[in-house]
DNA sequence: ACTGTGTCAGAAATCGATTTCACGTTCAAG
DNA sequence: CTTGAACGTGAAATCGATTTCTGACACAGT
């Protein structure tokens, strides 16, 4: 690849009048008719690793998330990517796994690397943006907030359980469960209250904590923990799952008993990845996964070209699509 | 973060030193201790940024895919992902939506942030890597070949297109059709080229041509096309499906005129993914996406080594788990 | 004691852009 | 005709590491 001396020879100015090209400076119009000549012929394109070693930062964003196998990740990194691409920057995608470790990594390598900005879903409460703010660079979260002052965009989550659990119980299901993922991931819990916050105003449990599970937010997960749900003296007639994992392995397991959609009612928070259930067979509590990854774009974007305005937490409101089923009683 | 200055400074060492304790090569004890000790004090971490323009490379390799919401895609990136871990690389996943001017845009990217190497599954058969070989970047090609001498790793896209049609025949189906993807694209091609050489060898078609539909490899495509196929004059009475969306689009269509699975049989060549149907309901023959990107990010390790043999291609082998569907007849 | 062989470490060049500074022109206002 | 503001340009410093070159020093062999 050409450099800009080489470009700058071969059009006869200074690299200082190349680089000014382009970079918009005013340059005079037959100078810059020759650069372009000269940088076309050559096959210029500046090298972005020098660019970004003098101007300390790049045009890359770090987009760090605890798993790029689950859609509904990847949906908001398709709203991050789009939003990203328009305004110049391109996106570093980087899985944690939901380790710590990993993602402290990514944090170093977006440091040292001189990113743009971050975008994180954290992949726990103990997740550790010190080092980032430090550094300046900017930072949103999605998805979950920290203890930290900055910009976040989630879920309204508390809301979307209560949404589910209503749902079922307006369908005429009486013993609602839960399942969850890991108690100290904020959507998690905050999904878990909501639905808690339903099954109390109907006294519907003498313990509601037994019919209320945490686990992993994975396929596995929603497997394990609905299988010991209906292993329980008195079964749930319904079921609150809330995430779309959870909710692919539950209802693989009342699939697989033939339990539903009829026997066993099913809410999902965050919607079916690739279902071939009818529309109707489970109610949905549709999360704007794209849209979130827009809006933490966007803000990003303004705090990278400066803009200093107090740290904001954006809810974005979620939608019910309720299924079709009622129960048998 | 400081610099390497700085840590020179304070274990009063020459800033070479500094560098040289960071990259193996051999200081005395002591000084290694007091740079290390200085190192920690400052929080110092090397800028990535620096290394990489005197070094002319990176420590991070570029996963081009053409679709990031794709499962079969980011399995195969969890596979990279891990090898390259490992091997001391970051990975950085860029989605190209299957056009050819964004893949474009990223390989420069890549050249002007002299990444250490390319792992890309092609757009489509027009694909361009000159200037990343010409740039003596090392390229892998997954999922697709090019006429470029690289290496390649691909799956065995035509037997399993065969594989796929035979175990629905030998279920008894008769009328066996077939959904892919664009035909400038050589998965789908071959899969359906495997499908054609079943069909023709029962004869099964006056004209297989009919039985055939190219489509774009999305859920969207797969319910297009299977509303097309049943409105035919003689409805296929089982299908084909070249890829996972197209599967996932067919059953869609199937579930809601309730005709699956026992009234149209179904294989999918590479799985369903978070399927909530029972295994027995649908023939697949599974894709080992995660291993390609496995075997693809050790091959292209070794090339940023130095490895120098000749490109080869790999293909892989695939496996056939049939389902438990027995036509109408 | 002298030479030869290593080992270790610092000075300085280097990677390829951006940006500051200073200088020369041009042109309009007074 | 002078003053000065605005503009265009090149030289050189800069970003933060790596690496080459060179010199200092120690030690072993003769």
């Amino acid at each position: 690849m050409a450099t800009i001396y080489e470009v700058a020879e071969l059009a006869g100015v200074s690299p200082a009048t190349v680089s000014r090209v382009f970079n918009g400076t005013r340059v005079s119009p037959g100078n810059a008719e020759r650069v372009r000549e000269a940088a076309k012929k050559l096959n210029f394109t500046p090298n972005r690793t020098a660019r970004t070693l003098r101007r300390q930062h790049s045009e890359v964003i770090a987009l760090v998330i605890p798993d790029i196998e689950n859609p509904y990740f990847t949906e908001m990194a398709r709203g991050v990517e789009d939003v990203a691409q328009e305004a110049g920057f391109s996106v570093v995608l980087c899985n944690t796994d939901s380790q710590l470790a990993k993602e402290a990594t990514y944090f170093q390598i977006a440091l040292s690397e001189s990113m743009a900005g971050v975008i994180v879903a954290p992949a726990s409460s103990r997740s550790d943006l010190t080092d980032v703010i430090a550094r300046g660079r900017p930072v949103v979260t999605v998805d979950r907030t920290t203890d930290f002052d900055v910009d976040a965009v989630v879920m309204s989550n508390r809301p979307a359980g209560r949404a589910a659990t209503d749902a079922l119980y307006q369908a005429g299901y009486r013993r609602i469960a839960c399942i969850t993922g890991p108690a100290d991931i904020e959507t998690a819990y905050e999904r878990a209250q909501g639905w808690k916050d339903v099954v109390t105003r109907h006294e519907m449990f003498d313990d509601p904590e037994e019919y209320l599970r945490y686990s992993t937010f994975g396929v596995d997960g929603g497997v394990k923990v609905m299988t010991d749900l209906l292993a329980l003296p008195e079964p749930p007639d319904a079921l609150v799952a809330a995430n779309n994992l959870l909710g692919v392995g539950a209802l693989q397991v009342l699939t697989d008993r033939e339990l539903t959609p009829l026997r066993v009612g099913v809410a999902v928070i965050g919607g079916l990845p690739f279902t071939t259930l009818p529309p109707s067979a489970v109610t949905v509590v549709r999360l704007p996964a794209r849209n979130m990854g827009v809006t933490a774009a966007r803000i990003l974007i303004e705090r990278i070209k400066g803009d200093t305005q107090p740290a904001r937490t954006i809810v974005l409101r979620n939608q019910l699509v309720p299924g079709r089923h009622r129960a048998a009683t």
